[in-house]
Order: C-alpha cells, then sequence, then structure tokens
DNA sequence: CAGGATTGCTATGATCAACAACAATAGCTA
DNA sequence: TAGCTATTGTTGTTGATCATAGCAATCCTG
C-alpha cells in the first residue's frame, strides 16, 4: 500500500511513541507500576519534600489528576505524605517506595539502551536533543 | 527541580510526541478532523478502493475501532463505500472528502515544517530515520 | 464442497486526561 | 493587621481512546 505518512516527522513520533510506550508499559506492569507511576517516584526521589503541585507542574499533570495517582502510590506503601503546612504536604519515599524505584529505573534504564540500539549509529545522538527541542 | 527523566530518550519522546499531538490536534479540529481521521483520508486518496481492514492493519487501528471512524467520515459526507464483493467494501473520497483532506494536508505539512525548525540544524535530518527506526 | 480464514460489525470495559468547582490556607499589600 | 488574591488539595464529571470478545456472513483453498 503507498503510504506517505511515514515521511511525516509527527506521525513517525506519533507511532514511535506509541510503540514504545507500549513495550515499556508491558515491562513496568511486572512491577505494577505504569510509567506515570514510575516518573513520579523518580522526581520523589530526586527532590525529597516536593509538594504534589509542584511534581504535577514538572511533569505537566494536572492537580485533579495527581490525586488517584498519589492515592494508589500511597495504598501501596510507596509514598508517604506529611504536612508541610497548614495547605501543602511534602511526598517523600517509603523504604519499600525506594525499592520498586530502582527497580523501575532499572528496566526503563536497560529499555532505553535497548531504543537506542536500534537506531543506526550516525543518528543515534541526535535524537535526544532533536526531541527536546520539540517540547522544552 | 532536579529532574532526570528529560535525559530519557522514551521519556523524551512520550513527552515531545504529547506536545506536538496537542498542537497539530487544535489545528486540525478547525477542520473537524482528528489526526486519525486526517490519516484514514489519505491514505484513501492515495490508494483508491482500500478495504477498512487493510486500512486498520496499515495504521494499527483494530478492525472494530474502525467501524465508527468510517461511520463518522461518512456521515460527513467525506467517504463513500462500494461493495467490493459480499462481504468487502471499497472505501474512496468523495469530492468534499478530497477538498477536507487536502486542507489538512496544507495544515500537516506546515505543522511538519514548524516541527523542524524548531530542531537545530544539525540534528534535523536524523530525526526521521532515528524514529522511524523506533518502530517500523 | 467443507472447513478455516477474513470481513465488517456490536457491545463492552478499562484507562486516561481535561474541566469546572470548592473549601481551606498562605502570603502579599495597603 | 485586615483584606484580597493566589495556591493547594480535593471532588465529581465528562469525553476520548483503545483493547477485547464474540458473531454472522462471506471468501478462499484443498
Amino acid at each position: 500500500m503507498r503510504d506517505p505518512l511515514p515521511q511525516l516527522p509527527g506521525y513517525s513520533l506519533r507511532r514511535a511513541a506509541h510503540a514504545t510506550a507500549t513495550e515499556l508499559g508491558a515491562r513496568l506492569a511486572t512491577l505494577g507500576l505504569r510509567q506515570v507511576d514510575a516518573s513520579v517516584l523518580i522526581l520523589i526521589a530526586q527532590n525529597a519534600d516536593v509538594t504534589a503541585s509542584a511534581l504535577g507542574r514538572q511533569l505537566d499533570i494536572q492537580r485533579a489528576n495527581m490525586v488517584p495517582l498519589l492515592k494508589k502510590l500511597e495504598d501501596e506503601g510507596l509514598i508517604e505524605r506529611q504536612p508541610l503546612d497548614g495547605k501543602s504536604q511534602a511526598l517523600l519515599l517509603t523504604g519499600a517506595g525506594r525499592e520498586r524505584m530502582e527497580a523501575a529505573l532499572g528496566i526503563i534504564h536497560a529499555f532505553e539502551d535497548e531504543l537506542l540500539a536500534r537506531i543506526p549509529p550516525r543518528h543515534r545522538e541526535h535524537l535526544l536533543p532533536a526531541l527536546n527541542a520539540l517540547w522544552r
């Protein structure tokens, strides 16, 4: 079939993102995590006592949608909340949370390596800066 | 905030895809089309008398999900169906469908140009082949 | 011509993100 | 310090998207 779509960067971006997300998602599912969950855990680990809304801003997740996300992580005993002042709360990893986060990080790094390995060497190093130019 | 995520190609892929999809989606919405609709119209235009399931295979859309998609395009008078044999049907653009498709193509090409323009020149030509290596 | 594969379709469920609204609190400014 | 505005966490709802299973009709092939 004649298909001009893969010539379009935007379309290939869509397809590549979907394909890789499906793949990584399946691997993270073995830990009971989704990509969002993993990224939240990673960010909390790197930024002790972040606040839920600051996290949302960084990840472009609306405050309202952080609620069920954090609730799930808390219910699983991966994060804790401590009141910072009357309205804000500090987020931090529990021991189990740190373990889970490190396991996720292992999966993610292995996956990223595989991704890069698929790309012909002469294009490889250009992907990240090109992608980041599109959204940052 | 300390954020190692944008260093990960997979994460940047996710974010870039989401950001660009939102942007292009808004522009195509002025035509009453989503990205999927546009890609279906484009593919039908290039392949007269394709069948719905062949289209689905090419775009990785399940047969079941093609139904409401095509129904919408047909209801808007953009495509027609003609029985090919007892069970298959040929899809083709109407006049209005071709016009809409060309308008969409204009928006898409302009958008793709803008995307590439955002990327520093030395990375630019590498994006498409790198992306395609990830999913094709 | 018999059986397996294909096509189009119905129906359904899960997931996800966007939106509006609200009460409580924090923090700035006059 | 009193008052106003912005922020935080939350609820509830909505729409869009996608995967899955199943079904009847039709086809193709051995």
